[in-house]
DNA sequence: CATGAATGAGAATTCATTCAT
DNA sequence: AATGAATGAATTCTCATTCAT
């Protein structure tokens, strides 16, 4: 039951999963053509053979591995924003800003963001499905919020969709250059930078 | 003036400019990795043994050519942002933030923006340089002018470094959305996109 | 009785035929080096450890496979061959040519032919039961008969060796063109074929 | 200008030629699947990576290398028939039957055989380029000879069709025979078995 | 006995780099 | 200087064989 079996036949339907996961890391790191399939099989612990044995190819498994990384981003995401409940429109926002400030910082969203860059205008299906379910998702939500708070007064007359588009640019831009915080020594504490942003977003919302 | 005045095998104005742009479109589309020294030299119009002659490997070269890019990138911004002469803060904003959509939207930047997400890691001295000559530089411009806005109370009190980081965080990510138009059906045209972050970023900076 | 009372691991009538079946399809189409014991596993609708419970590796398996293919076809030529009589040598030539061609049409035959051209050059021990047995034993047959119509008068003074050699070339060479009739378009139909060869055979023994 | 230059840069125009005189003598001896590419470059005494430069992979050179192949076998043919010129049927008949007994043995065509049988059935169009050049072809050649012997009264009323069948059936298979003499013990020498086909064969053509 | 997931050696293929011309 | 054919090390991919269940 527990992790610790001999090599051979460990849990079984874990198999996909465990080279997923390698996948992610050195396709993460490295890229499509960069990554090496003995070093994901290594890090799975696996033989480079077993990797065959699930997926036809290495772009195969590529695909595969964004497409579930951005499956699995997006549950995080769920956990990240729940009980974003009744309340006023500016506190939602602080909410919601501050559960998109965890998600976004993760590994799993910034390794996307990386791969999302560069690779994935090979793969046009790729992108649109993580430009449909990641960004516009994440932007629907915030602007039903911002909606909601010009409604009830709390936000000046803007259009949410582009309010909620300013939204994710600042918050998305801060994280990547958060994650590589030894070249923008500038760049307060994290949560000193939510504060910045918050405080600058909702400012700009104010009647 | 001999062989070796700098780094690099030739004075860098007399190496072909066609492998550096060649280099720059194949690297910029496929990465360090996924690009073929092959497709490089058809592009450049060159045999594949005359790249050896002035740049002495693969890494050397796109080394080279993320360098070059960056410098002319910065030469293109000077280009793009000329005459910000004396006016108000607000009209210098406005010009600025014109001058860098377009700018932004280059396909130069584009694809720095591409490398630097996932190659840049691995060369952690262009990624600084690109962090302080590009990123760093720009924001000082726009600190600049917000820090002068703020003192002659044309803006309410922000911090500059603050407001700066505000503003290329949501021009660098309007900027990439609008290069892949085809998977971002909500946007407007580039003009509209840019009256909205302008529209937007200026109400948070009044007083 | 006990384990190891032949060459083969178990006595033979034991051994799935099965697998020797499936073995003898795919290694008869692609060859020893083109069948995957893969496929073999599949059509033989077992698992491919199965496999190793009866033959120790790929070769062996297919070595006994070539044997008992020979065997299995020895035994239908006999019963193709049955009730060749006391005639006239005409006549027995006429049935021992007809049974030939019925034998060699056969799947198990052209299969063979097709191993023994191209694969069994690296298994001389099989290559020479195959032409003992199959090839030398046939001709025994047939110079056999031809010996007694030549004593009898009813064919011209030949060399019944020579003769009998004649009739298998024209019987194996037409047998492996009729099996591929779709690359040979003026063949006529398998009976008329057969009639051809007789006529034209027969005619060439004729005093 | 002579053979013996450096490992770079040989007679350049050469070396597709090369490679497929290797491609050829590895094919033909161990199949398209039993080859190994790297056994094919050491025996053109070229980097395995060469072939690649003339051969997109490699069922690509196994193809060419038939079709080649076939190609050569015709000319040599040609070579073989040369001059049947004006004489009687019979003299043709004869002079045809030397030609094609030393074209059949050569090891270009027996090479061929073994390929043909039982890898060419994965390869329609060669198959039937060699149906219908090489064996087509010179039963064409015979069926003529055999038709103005007919017509001049030296043969009898046969088939010319069903004659050159006979006649091609008995010179291939005897040809394969002799390539394996070690196997057949009861043959005679090349030239004897010619002789006893010959006498046969014009024996059953005999008025 | 039977299974089939896992293995890893070996074969095919790619491509950065070299070098004779 | 420039070329591009040739190289071979590195990488992907295949498949006979093993072994825990």
């Amino acid at each position: 039951m527990t992790l610790l079996d001999t090599p051979r036949r460990r849990a079984p339907e874990a198999r996909p999963t465990q080279i997923l996961d390698a996948a992610f890391h050195e396709f993460g790191e490295r890229g499509l053509a960069g990554a090496r399939l003995d070093d994901i099989a290594k890090r799975a612990q696996v033989a480079k053979g077993t990797i065959y044995l699930y997926f036809p190819n290495k772009e195969a498994l590529f695909r595969e591995m964004v497409h579930a990384t951005i499956v699995s981003a997006l549950v995080e995401e769920e956990a990240s924003l729940a009980g974003l409940a009744s309340e006023t429109a500016e506190a939602q926002l602080r909410r919601l800003g501050q559960g998109w400030w965890t998600f976004l910082r993760t590994e799993r969203v910034q390794a996307l963001q990386r791969l999302v860059a560069l690779e994935l205008g090979q793969f046009p299906d790729l992108m649109q499905f993580y430009a449909d379910e990641v960004i516009a998702r994440g932007r629907r939500l915030v602007s039903g919020i911002i909606a909601r708070g010009v409604e009830r007064g709390e936000f000046r007359e803007v259009d949410p969709q582009i309010a909620a588009r300013m939204f994710s640019s600042i918050w998305m831009s801060h994280s990547t250059w958060c994650a590589r915080r030894e070249f923008f020594k500038t760049l307060g504490s994290d949560e000193q930078v939510l504060d910045d942003m918050l405080e600058f977003y909702l400012y700009a919302l104010r009647p």
